[in-house]
DNA sequence: GCCCAGGAGTGTG
DNA sequence: CACACTCATGGG
């Protein structure tokens, strides 16, 4: 079932290829495909519209997709706040269509606590572990993220066995810590609460807090601070020091769209690293 | 082999 | 508050 819509500005690339999330694959000629809650979901980006490609009968997936993409989001008007930044303003119109997704709230959790520490290319081989293990088939040989239900059967020396280094007991006690009903009351916390509650969980200290804020929680403000958004602030702000004043910084400069800022950034500095283009410069 | 990775937790000064 | 150290392991 194919059907067409308007999602812009949107770089599928870019929005989905920049370690934002783990499990949309790149096929030829820019088309992205992958699980998206419990449906299989390919999508092709056309000149005005995103094509979308669904099993048949999957009533919810254009609802799935705006949301996931958040399509409710003017990236126009948040691109033109954060333009008063002298140096985003130098690169920011070639990311134009790089947007935050929205990601269910228990997976994002596990798969930044997963994060910790890892390149992008091993975070989507232990979050594909995870998945093939625990996660419901949804199509031939694709499985859904598994539900904290399905996570919680799996036994400590057995997420021990799956590559997942120290980040193992992180996941498992995760699953004691926390579940459905507690992630469903915190997304009715404020900000800073959310941030506090998230941080007393095993394996999530600030950064991954933030990220789960901004990825999971779909907290614009947020602004997770990890080793290439530290150079980043280096390189084009001259900032140092601790966490705590790093996010002080990008919360006074980039106020409620901070999370926009920092995916800019993360992209840059990650393009720039890799011998891209780099789009912001401190001069 | 070597260095690094979308860090967190804990202990110490 | 700031550091220092450890944690387990794959990717480039």
């Amino acid at each position: 079932m194919k059907f067409g819509m308007r999602i812009a500005p949107l770089n599928l690339d870019q929005t989905l290829g920049c370690g934002q999330t783990f499990r949309w694959r790149r096929l030829a000629d820019g088309v992205w495909e992958g699980p998206l809650g419990n449906q299989f979901v390919r999508m092709n980006p056309r000149k005005s519209t995103l094509e979308v490609d669904v099993a048949p009968g999957s009533k919810s997936a254009r609802r799935l997709v705006r949301n996931h993409l958040r399509a409710s989001d003017d990236v126009a008007s948040i691109q033109k706040r954060l333009s008063e930044d002298k140096v985003l303003s130098l690169g920011i119109t070639r990311v134009r269509g790089l947007r935050i997704v929205k990601m269910d709230e228990w997976e994002c959790l596990v798969s930044f606590v997963l994060a910790t520490y890892a390149n992008i290319p091993r975070i989507t081989r232990m979050i594909e572990t995870l998945s093939s293990r625990y996660g419901e088939e949804i199509v031939d040989g694709v499985r859904a993220f598994p539900t904290h239900e399905s996570l919680s059967e799996a036994s400590k020396p057995e997420l021990a066995r799956l590559g997942l280094g120290y980040r193992a007991d992180y996941v498992h006690s995760l699953c004691e810590r926390i579940d459905d009903r507690a992630i469903s009351h915190m997304t009715r916390l404020n900000s800073d609460s959310l941030r506090e509650k998230l941080k007393e969980l095993p394996g999530v200290g600030d950064k991954v807090a933030d990220c789960v804020s901004l990825f999971g929680f779909g907290r614009l403000e947020a602004f997770p601070i990890d080793v290439w958004i530290e150079r980043a602030l280096t390189r084009l702000y001259h900032k140092r020091g601790s966490y705590a004043k790093l996010r002080a910084f990008a919360s006074e400069r980039f106020g409620e769209y901070a999370g926009y800022a920092q995916e800019y950034l993360y992209y840059n500095e990650r393009m720039r690293a890799s011998g891209g283009a780099c789009l912001f410069s401190d001069e």
